[in-house]
DNA sequence: AACCCCCCCAACCGCTCGAAA
DNA sequence: GTTTCGAGCGGTTGGGGGGGT
């Protein structure tokens, strides 16, 4: 095996990007649109590696990004997905449109983590974004012990891979459509049984499908869910870190049921317009929702 | 004015993944 | 099944600018 560099690196331009060089790649791709990163150097002109141009255009020339500070709101949602998924820059970037992961995660090393750091020094499984919202609003504001412990991170650590199916079983599904807490919120050997029963009860059916959703759904399901126990389960289960395993077939990708609904055809997408973030990483989503129910990997891997 | 230090952020690097050959 | 390629992700680096002395 083994791979050619993307560029021969002799006589490249490196560093800073001039006007010019930039002129030169806007240009190029609004004519020949994105793509063919390896390619398009030396078709555009430019003495640069394809990499850096892909760079150079997804952060900083692609012209739906919007520049300039970061808002509370964007900041609050920064720092509750970034609780919720931890380093995964791209997952939270997608989150926040006309932001580039790289933005996000400079502003998560410059200033957040700091004062997040600042305001947290145990851990803890519950949770409030009151404290959140408190803190970046008013970043000067002091929380009190209890709120502090309150939004201490348990980022899910699972890995996202890039798949395009995804299953949920229907009763997840009515669940998330409903908030429905009771369904969400029992506790994880109740579930486990009730869960397993369901799903055996779907085979028969034949009622299993994928369904497409929104990771709203868990954002909402995770701001209601301050006062469950889900928190604990989510530590007890070694989500966080490589323990949980990498991928372990939690994509359904090479599942061919016919009730598969595919995600590519998704309208609940927050994008509209695209659906490159349940393109590429339902699967993670997919761990977040099993975590969330408190439902064993196992049983989602029977499907 | 000169120097130093720190911070910010654009850019780079190494690696992984899925798809295609 | 294996190899190669295109693309993307996340960690790290380093240049430049601003503030302090």
């Amino acid at each position: 095996m083994g791979r050619r560099p993307c560029c021969t690196m002799e006589g490249l331009n490196r560093g800073a990007w001039s006007s010019e060089e930039d002129k030169i790649l806007t240009n190029y791709i609004r004519i020949h649109g994105e793509g063919k990163w390896r390619d398009l150097p030396q078709k555009a002109g430019l003495k640069r590696c394809g990499k850096s141009c892909r760079l150079r255009w997804l952060n900083y020339l692609r012209p739906d990004i919007k520049r300039g500070n970061i808002s509370p709101d964007e900041e609050v949602l920064i720092i509750k997905l970034h609780r919720l998924l931890g380093n995964r820059w791209s997952l939270i970037a997608g989150r926040l449109p006309g932001r580039t992961d790289n933005e996000i995660k400079n502003y998560w090393n410059t200033k957040l983590s700091k004062r997040v750091r600042n305001h947290i020094f145990q851990s803890s499984t519950n949770r409030s974004y009151e404290c959140l919202e408190t803190l970046a609003k008013n970043p000067s504001a002091e929380l009190r012990a209890e709120e502090q412990a309150k939004i201490a991170p348990q980022p899910i650590r699972a890995r996202a891979t890039r798949c395009t199916k995804v299953f949920i079983s229907p009763q997840l599904h009515n669940a998330m459509d409903k908030k429905d807490m009771a369904f969400i919120g029992r506790d994880s050997n109740a579930h486990s049984s009730s869960a397993s029963k369901d799903r055996e009860n779907d085979v028969d059916d034949d009622a299993n499908c994928l369904i497409d959703f929104d990771i709203n759904d868990l954002l909402i399901l995770d701001v209601l869910n301050c006062d469950m126990q889900c928190g604990n389960e989510l530590g007890d289960q070694n989500v966080v870190g490589e323990e949980y395993g990498e991928d372990k077939n939690m994509h359904a990708s090479s599942s061919n049921s016919p009730d598969e609904a595919v995600i590519e055809n998704s309208t609940n997408d927050w994008r509209g317009d695209n659906n490159h973030f349940l393109q590429t990483h339902e699967a993670l989503e997919l761990k977040t929702i099993e975590s969330f129910l408190c439902c064993s990997e196992d049983e989602f891997e029977t499907h």
